[in-house]
RNA sequence: GCGCCUGUGGCGAAAUUGGCAGACGCGCCAGACUUAGGAUCUGGUAACGCAAGUUGUGUAGGUUCGAGUCCUAUCAGGCGCACCA
């Protein structure tokens, strides 16, 4: 019988489906087991090669766990908001949600041919109100809490309204965005608005008036993993700082947490490493600067609090809340002109001039140590965002000071022993100190690390400043100008003042609109909405939520998709617990991976979720890229050359589809049709073909180098499919597309099926198996259980194809041998593996055939053979029985006929010997 | 600039704790069988050399009986952060 492989895909795809053989419930019988893939954005191009490695990997590792026992939670859904399909909708008018729907079908359609092992009875979908209500909750939560920096965790903003009215702000632990300072009697003496807006500055969801990245393009703001280098990362149009009242998440109240508990989670270093750096902690000390004639005192952040005696200037973010007070009226004109002119500019021209620029503001701070004068300026190199907003500038040591002292010729003082400073500035933090020295505080002749520590000491002392760990992790800009997101369950009552709806009026479905435009005035698209009030006529909310607030708690939501009294029942996430290994790109690391950690934790601190962290191990996969082929064209002819002739012609490469290509030898007759202006084109060929180009690029339409799975599947199989992309490489790294290697893949599942078959009869015997046969299905039971655990497939397909070609070679048709066979290919080839698994007389799925275990006396050798390495070179090999000592060994070595030719009569100084390995004769 | 990762045949890649580098697959070469094909099977395939042999894991050193693997320096590529004080 023929491995009919489409016959037998259908046949089992419909069986599972009917059988559901993937259905997962809870049971406490059974250790559990969560696989997770990130799940994707149904876009309008539909999957390619690509998109199924990380899915395949998960597939495998999902259904490896199955038959080891584990009750195993393996969902997919859909990231279904998203500004394509919004984009798309401007364009043509078509509802998103109809694109979405559709796009989600053809997904299905895909995903379901290639034979994944989903449970699709909890499937989620963003943008159904069933699942947002539930984000919506979330959102509700944090607007109703605050954060205790001593508990560290979220509490219900109700505690802090009682603290205020007892004590005011004194020992609150509260964070905010801007420190504040209130007596009770001053709380209890506030408005209602006035209060309002003062627990706004505590919410953990909030409004708030901040610096946006302005996308004038896509008419929105972005958060800052939106957006990079000026650009925005969906469309790259370019994006300005533009001061907004938005909603945002207090994400930067969770910084000491996400960091620390990195630590952990069992993720790659490097994904790690950016979200550490995308946390940015940095010990320092904040300073006060006193304002000369003026009580104004001027609030910094350093993390060189040794380099105070060399402060000989004050910079100002151009947003620091100090310029109105600081400039004198002298220079009024000469700063807004500087402002006017910064604010012109983008964060991208910004960062393409690189321009020292900046403006003196007539005043003068005094050092606290040394008692100097020192003029204050405002730059645009200092930051709003970060720290104060205000800094001290060390020009001697400090590259972006050093320019700009250069720039308005300042005095440049060095503080370390044998900088030279003449060139350029000595930013290293190691040296021996001078010029730091007087009566108050004494740095000479210490270390920097020790006169940092000192410093921060006298300071703390002194009142004039404190010890101060920064983040540079923002809060998250939560709201989106755009139609196709999330509703905010918020109103706006008569004084203008946001309000929480009650929960239980959610969901608060999205409204219909004539169009997906801004209104007239400007407003979001929810301004062209009819009725978007509550049910006593107050105002909703115009915004919603970006991308990231339905990914943010999809993986609980698949714990328990259909319960409409809870996010996920505390019983059945108690069981869940959290991811046990999620599979997904690098991409999300410091976007989805760190508002879901989020997430999690806020949802923790309330105890509706009993892990602090939502996914236990992280496993990226590499990205798949294209290989294109071109064809050679001869310069002004409809002639195309083969690519070892071109040199002799002028030529111009053009893309070809790499579908009409196989073995970089191009299909002429496909190629003649594929588009009306090469229906008439000639050949110069080489050995009778027409040999392609071909070049690694990114894989998209317009190179011609999309590989879809469709066709993979339809011309090899989905098992063909699943394997070959394993084989590829690690799937960890990034690597090209090239089906040219697939037939060995192909092969090999035509050599196992040939196992079982002979002719139309099955050739399967229940005699007993040889010990050379033994020995290699069990070499293949532990090799691939132990690289499934590591994620090493592509190690794990070789050691099938050893396998099965010396069982091939040894005419094996032992059921004891081929039986095993079937239930380690089942992971990495199912459709496959449950034909067999049936042709052996099971009625059973072979996903809960018990995963075999390997027998070490199967694997043990009657002799061992060790190689003799004489002068650094393997020379001669000798066999003796296994158990052999040590001494027994080196003696048999050096009595063989090959000692003798390789010693050439000398005497070894030493000889080591490396159990069941080799002999090293050392002369 | 700072941080992280990766460098191995014509290609994708293997190589437990340092222990015969290049498993497995593609491609290529040779052969078998064939109503000839982009089918199947067998053998070969790191480089140099007729050979014995020698050289080989980006480059240069080091540790070691022994280094792709560990250490130091350096080069190249990729990724992340980046006026973050």
């Amino acid at each position: 019988m023929e491995y009919k492989y489409q016959e037998i895909e259908q046949k089992w795809q419909q069986y599972w489906r009917e059988h559901g053989t993937y259905k997962t419930e809870v049971d406490r019988n059974k250790p559990k087991f969560y696989v997770l893939d990130m799940f994707p954005y149904p876009s309008g191009a539909g999957l390619h090669v690509g998109h199924p490695l990380g899915y395949i990997a998960s597939d495998i590792y999902a259904r490896y766990k199955r038959q080891c026992g584990f009750n195993v939670l393996h969902p997919m859904g859909y990231d279904a908001y998203g500004l394509p399909a919004e984009q798309y909708a401007i364009q043509t008018g078509q509802h998103p949600e109809v694109t979405t729907v559709k796009n989600i079908a053809r997904y299905r359609e895909q995903l379901d041919k290639i034979g994944f092992c989903y449970d699709w009875d909890r499937e989620v979908r963003t943008c159904d109100p069933a699942y947002y209500k539930w984000t919506q909750w979330a959102f509700l939560k944090m607007f109703k809490s605050y954060y205790n920096t001593a508990r560290e965790q979220a509490r219900p903003i109700d505690e802090l309204v009682a603290h205020f009215e007892a004590h005011g702000t004194e020992g609150c632990n509260a964070a905010c965005g801007t420190e504040e300072h209130f007596t009770a009697q001053q709380w209890n003496a506030m408005s209602k608005v006035e209060r309002n807006d003062v627990l706004m500055n505590y919410r953990i969801a909030y409004r708030g008036n901040t610096m946006v990245n302005w996308c004038a393009q896509l008419g929105t703001v972005l958060a800052n993993d939106e957006v990079s280098e000026g650009v925005s990362i969906r469309g790259g149009y370019p994006v300005e700082q533009k001061m907004m009242s938005q909603w945002c998440l207090r994400v930067s109240a969770y910084a000491a947490r996400l960091l620390r508990d990195l630590d952990t989670v069992d993720w790659t270093e490097s994904i790690k490493e950016t979200q550490r750096n995308w946390i940015g902690r940095s010990e320092g000390a904040e300073m006060l600067f006193p304002v000369a004639g003026s009580d104004l005192q001027l609030l910094i952040f350093t993390t060189r609090a040794d380099t105070i005696f060399g402060v000989t200037f004050m910079v100002l973010a151009p947003e620091s809340e100090y310029e109105e007070q600081v400039v004198t009226p002298a220079q009024r004109a000469a700063v807004d002109a500087y402002l006017d002119e910064v604010k012109h500019k983008t964060e991208r021209e910004r960062m393409i001039e690189k321009k020292v620029s900046g403006v003196f503001t007539g005043s003068y701070a005094v050092n606290p140590i040394t008692g100097n004068e020192i003029p204050i300026y405002i730059s645009d190199y200092v930051l709003a965002g970060y720290g104060t907003g205000a800094i001290m500038a060390v020009p001697a040591h400090d590259s972006r000071d050093y320019a700009f002292a250069r720039h308005f010729d300042l005095p440049i003082v060095p503080l370390i022993e044998g900088a030279d400073v003449s060139e350029e500035s000595f930013d290293a933090k190691d040296g021996i100190m001078t010029n730091s020295s007087n009566d108050r505080l004494q740095l000479n002749g210490l270390q920097v690390k020790e006169a940092i520590a000192k410093t921060k000491a006298y300071i703390e002392q002194t009142g004039i400043g404190r010890v101060k760990v920064n983040y540079r992790l923002r809060d998250a800009i939560f709201s989106r100008q755009r139609y196709w997101g999330e509703p905010f369950p918020i109103y706006y009552d008569a004084d203008g003042q946001p309000q929480a709806l009650d929960e239980s009026q959610l969901p608060l479905q999205l409204p219909e609109v004539d169009k997906f435009l801004p209104t007239e005035t400007g407003e979001p698209p929810l301004g062209r909405a009819k009725n978007w009030v509550t049910a006593d006529g107050q105002p909703l909310e115009l915004c919603t939520m970006p991308g990231f607030a339905g990914s943010s708690a999809y993986y609980l939501r698949y714990m328990d998709p259909h319960n409409d009294h809870a996010l996920v029942d505390k019983q059945v996430d108690e069981y869940w617990r959290q991811v046990d290994l999620y599979v997904g790109g690098t991409e999300h690391a410091t976007g989805h991976l760190i508002y879901s950690r989020f997430w999690n934790k806020f949802l923790y601190d309330y105890g509706y979720v009993c892990e602090a962290e939502p996914f236990k191990k992280l496993v990226n996969q590499g990205m798949i890229q294209g290989r294109s082929n071109f064809v050679y064209r001869i310069k002004d002819t409809n002639k195309f050359v083969s690519l070892n002739l071109k040199k002799d012609y002028d030529v111009t490469p053009i893309h070809v589809d790499v579908n009409i290509v196989k073995a970089d030898a191009l299909d002429i007759e496909k190629f003649r049709q594929w588009r009306p202006e090469f229906q008439d084109a000639e050949f110069i060929l080489e050995n009778g073909k027409y040999i392609c180009g071909w070049a690694i690029e990114k894989m998209s339409k317009s190179m011609f180098n999309v590989v879809n799975p469709d066709d993979i599947v339809e011309r090899y199989g989905a098992d063909t499919l699943r394997l070959y992309e394993m084989f590829l490489g690690p799937v960890e790294a990034s690597k090209p597309w090239d089906t040219n290697g697939i037939d060995g893949v192909n092969r090999f599942l035509k050599r196992t099926w040939a196992l079982f078959f002979k002719g139309d009869d099955v050739r399967v015997t229940d005699d007993k198996a040889t010990a050379d046969e033994l020995k290699s299905i069990h070499k293949l039971i532990k090799k691939v259980s132990g690289d499934i655990e590591t994620f090493s497939y592509n190690t794990s397909v070789a050691a099938f194809m050893i396998c099965v070609n010396e069982l091939t070679a040894m005419k094996t048709a032992s059921r004891e041998v081929l039986e095993p066979l079937v239930v380690l290919l089942a992971p990495f080839a199912p459709h496959i593996a449950e034909e067999l698994w049936h042709t052996l007389g099971h009625d059973t799925t072979v996903c809960d055939a018990q995963w075999p275990k390997w027998n070490e006396d199967y694997l043990k050798e009657s002799t061992i053979k060790y190689t003799v390495m004489i002068k650094g070179r393997p020379r001669f090999n000798i066999e003796v029985p296994a158990g052999t000592d040590a001494a027994e060994v080196e003696r048999v070595a050096l009595s063989h006929e090959g000692a003798a030719k390789w010693l050439e009569g000398a005497t070894p100084k030493k000889v080591i010997v490396v159990p069941n390995k080799l002999v090293n004769v050392v002369l």
